[in-house]
DNA sequence: GTGACGTTGTGTGA
DNA sequence: TCACACAACGTCAC
C-alpha cells in the first residue's frame, strides 16, 4: 500500500475510454516471464483486433518486499540483486511499450486476485499470457483459468519461454520425460519454428484504456519497496531486454568463439571478461528470447566451416535449458529427494488425491494420467545427508577455510552469477565432495542468491552434482585446491573477490594453512584470525563421502529405491559409527580458534 | 541380460 | 599432452 500510495500519479499514455468496457474489445497481456518486446507471441496475439491493450505486471509482494529474517538482504524468495534485476527489466520494458504508444501498469498483490480483479473492472475479452511450466506458475494459472473460463473470457497463452513444448516432448516418449540428454535431443529433433523468421519488432501497439479503480503505479525503485539506504555490492549485470540483445549481439559477433565455444572448457576463474555470455539471467526473465537466441547461433554455424555441437556447444546449452525444464515438468516433487518414494508407490494417489488432475491441462491430463500409471521414472537416489548448520554457515558465508571455495560464495553473494563449473565445485564441496550436507539446503541458496536462478536448472544441476540423479560417479569429486589452480595458478580469481588474501603468494593463496608464519605475517593475513582454518580436512572428507555415498547407492539398489525414513536414519547412525574421526576434529580444532 | 555410454575429476607416469 | 587407474553408477538400446 505504502508502495501504491507514493508511487500514485497521474499515468501516461492511458486513454478515458468509458465505452470501453461495453465494447468489448480491450486484451490483458500479463508479463509474468517474457519480459520483451522480441519474439511475443502472447504480446502479439494481445495486440491483433484489440482497441485498448492493457500491459500489466503484478508485484507479488512475497516475492519483492523484505524479509528482516532472511539470512541476506531481500525478500523472502529472492536475494536484493535479483530483485533489483528484475525492477531494472520491468523498467526497461516499461520504456519501450511506451515507445510503441503503451506502458506497463504495476499492480501489487496476489497475483491471482489482483488480475481477476482487473479483468472485471477492465471488462476485457482477452487474455494474454505465456506459458509457464514451474509448479508455482501452474497453480497460479488454474485459479485464473476458472475465473475466465466462467466469464467466458478468451486465454491464450502460448509456450514461448523454451524451445520446445516439455509436454510435447514427454508426450513422444509415451508419457514419460526423457532422463539423458542424448535421448532427449533425439526426441526433440529441430524445433518446428526454426525455419520461418521470428517475429522480432512491434511497430505501435493500441493504447492502454482507462483503468477504473484499479491502483497502477509506474515501476518502483528498490526504495519504494521499502529497502531504504542499501549499502551492498551490487552485480555488474544490468536487467532488461535492451541490455539482453546487446550482450546477445556481442557474443554472436565474434563467429570463431561461437562456432568453437565449449562449455567443459571454459574457465571458471575469469571475471573480468567472463567465459561464458551470461545471458543466463536475462534467458531467465525472458528478457531474451531462447528461440530467437537459438536462431542466432543457427545463422551463425550456417556461415562457418565447422562448430561445436550438442552438449558442448553454445545451442547445446539452450538445449541442456529444455532438458531440465522437460525432466522437471514430468517429475512430480522434482525439487525434492523425499518425493521420489511418493512418484514410485503412489503416483496415481499422488495425481487424483492432491488436485494435480486440476492442475494440467485436459489435452496432457491422459498422457499425465498414463504416465502416472507407468510409475514416473526419474531416480532420486536416497542419501542420509548430514545435517550441521554450523558448516553450512561456513559454506553460505564463504568461510570454509578453502580460498577457492570462499571467493566463488562471495561471487555468487556479490555478483548473483558464477561461471557452471565454479558452481559445480562449490556444490560438490557442499553435498558429496566434503560436508555431506544435503542438495536442497545449498539449492536454496543459490535459489536466493542467483540472478539467473531458475526452478528446473537449479534443482536439477543439484540432483546432478550431488550424484542424486542423472549423474551417478561419485568417485569424480572437485578439489577445492586443484580445481581452480589448473586455470588459475596465480589466484588472481582470489585475489580479487577475497582481498585479505591478496597479498598471499601464489605459492600458497589456494592453501593459506600451509604457509609458514612469517609468509603469512608478510601478508598481512594470520590463517585462524584474518582467515579461517579449514573446516574439513579434504583427503579425508572426500574419503568418508565417497565411502558413505557407495553404501547408500547399495542399500537404495537393495531396496529398489524404497527406503523410509526409518531406513535413512538406520544408515545414518551406522554411517556415523564407522565415520573417520579425522575430519570432526579438525572441525574442533578450527572452532576453538574461533573462540579464543 | 549385456554392453556402450555419459557436457565439465584427480593424480601419475610417459 | 595423453593414457590410464581409481571404482563403478544408471540409462538406454539391443
Amino acid at each position: 500500500m505504502q508502495l501504491l500510495l507514493c508511487l500514485s500519479k497521474p499515468a501516461q499514455h492511458v486513454k478515458k475510454n468509458p465505452l470501453m468496457a461495453a465494447s468489448g474489445s480491450g486484451s490483458i497481456m500479463w508479463f509474468r516471464k517474457g519480459l520483451r518486446i522480441h519474439d511475443n507471441p502472447a504480446l502479439e496475439y494481445a495486440s491483433k483486433g484489440s482497441d485498448f491493450l492493457y500491459p500489466v505486471f503484478v508485484i507479488d509482494p512475497h516475492y519483492m518486499e523484505p524479509d528482516p529474517k532472511a539470512f541476506s538482504p531481500g525478500s523472502r524468495l529472492a536475494g536484493l540483486n535479483r530483485i533489483r534485476f528484475l525492477l531494472e527489466s520491468l523498467k526497461d520494458l516499461d520504456t519501450s511499450l511506451k515507445k510503441l504508444g503503451s506502458r506497463l501498469l504495476i499492480s501489487k498483490g496476489e497475483p491471482d486476485k489482483v488480475l481477476i480483479q482487473c479483468l472485471k473492472e477492465w471488462g476485457v475479452k482477452k487474455l494474454c499470457f505465456e506459458h509457464d511450466t514451474e509448479p508455482y506458475y501452474q497453480a497460479l494459472d488454474i485459479k485464473v483459468k476458472e475465473y475466465t473460463s466462467a466469464a467466458g473470457i478468451e486465454v491464450f497463452s502460448p509456450v514461448s519461454h523454451t524451445l520446445f513444448n516439455p509436454a510435447d516432448i514427454i508426450q513422444r516418449n509415451g508419457g514419460k520425460p526423457p532422463l539423458t540428454y542424448q535421448s532427449f535431443l533425439k526426441l526433440a529433433g529441430q524445433p518446428s519454428w526454426l525455419s520461418s523468421p521470428l517475429l522480432t519488432s512491434i511497430s505501435s501497439l493500441p493504447p492502454v484504456g482507462d483503468v477504473g479503480s484499479c491502483e497502477i503505479s509506474e515501476v518502483p525503485t528498490i526504495k519504494d519497496l521499502g529497502y531504504g539506504d542499501i549499502e551492498q555490492e551490487w552485480t555488474p549485470f544490468r536487467g532488461g531486454e535492451s541490455e539482453a540483445l546487446k550482450r546477445l549481439k556481442e557474443s554472436v559477433s565474434d563467429k570463431k568463439w561461437v562456432a568453437n565455444f565449449e562449455k567443459p572448457k571454459g574457465n571458471p576463474s575469469l571475471f573480468v571478461k567472463p567465459a561464458t555470455t551470461v545471458l543466463s539471467p536475462y534467458l531467465k526473465f525472458g528478457c531474451l528470447s531462447s528461440r530467437y537466441f537459438y536462431q542466432c547461433l543457427q545463422d551463425v554455424y550456417k556461415n562457418v566451416q565447422k562448430h561445436t555441437s550438442p552438449p558442448v556447444s553454445l545451442a547445446g546449452q539452450l538445449l541442456w535449458r529444455d532438458f531440465f525444464y522437460t525432466v522437471a515438468f514430468g517429475t512430480p516433487n522434482f525439487d525434492r529427494m523425499k518425493g521420489n518414494k511418493l512418484c514410485k508407490q503412489g503416483a496415481r494417489s499422488f495425481f487424483f488425491k492432491k488436485g494435480y488432475r486440476s492442475l494440467i491441462s485436459s489435452s496432457f491430463h491422459n498422457i499425465i494420467q498414463d504416465f502416472a500409471l507407468r510409475m514416473p521414472s526419474l531416480n532420486v537416489v536416497m542419501i542420509p545427508w548430514n545435517d550441521d548448520d554450523e558448516l553450512l554457515a561456513a559454506w553460505r558465508e564463504a568461510r570454509t577455510g578453502y580460498p577457492w571455495i570462499d571467493a566463488i560464495m562471495v561471487q555468487l553473494r556479490t555478483w548473483g552469477w558464477m561461471h557452471h563449473l565454479a558452481r559445480h565445485s562449490v556444490a560438490c564441496f557442499l553435498t558429496r565432495g566434503d560436508m555431506f550436507l544435503h542438495w536442497e539446503r545449498g539449492r536454496d541458496v543459490f535459489e536466493r542468491l542467483l540472478i539467473d536462478s531458475d526452478w528446473a536448472i537449479n534443482n536439477g544441476n543439484w540432483l546432478w552434482l550431488s550424484c542424486s540423479s542423472f549423474f551417478y560417479q561419485y568417485n569424480r569429486i572437485y578439489s577445492p585446491i586443484s580445481f581452480g589452480k589448473k586455470y588459475d595458478p596465480n589466484g588472481n580469481y582470489i585475489r580479487h573477490f577475497l582481498p585479505v588474501l591478496k597479498d598471499m603468494p601464489k605459492e600458497y593463496i589456494y592453501e593459506p594453512w600451509t604457509a609458514p608464519s612469517g609468509i603469512q605475517r608478510k601478508a598481512k593475513c594470520i590463517v585462524g584470525r584474518d582467515y579461517p582454518k579449514p573446516v574439513v580436512y579434504h583427503d579425508s572428507a572426500s574419503k568418508e563421502c565417497k565411502r558413505k555415498l557407495a553404501e547408500a547407492y547399495a542399500l537404495n539398489q537393495k531396496l529398489n529405491g524404497q527406503l523410509s525414513q526409518e531406513d535413512l536414519d538406520n544408515l545414518r547412525r551406522k554411517l556415523a559409527q564407522d565415520e573417520d574421526p579425522e575430519p570432526k576434529i579438525r572441525r574442533q580444532r578450527r572452532k576453538v580458534g574461533h573462540l579464543t
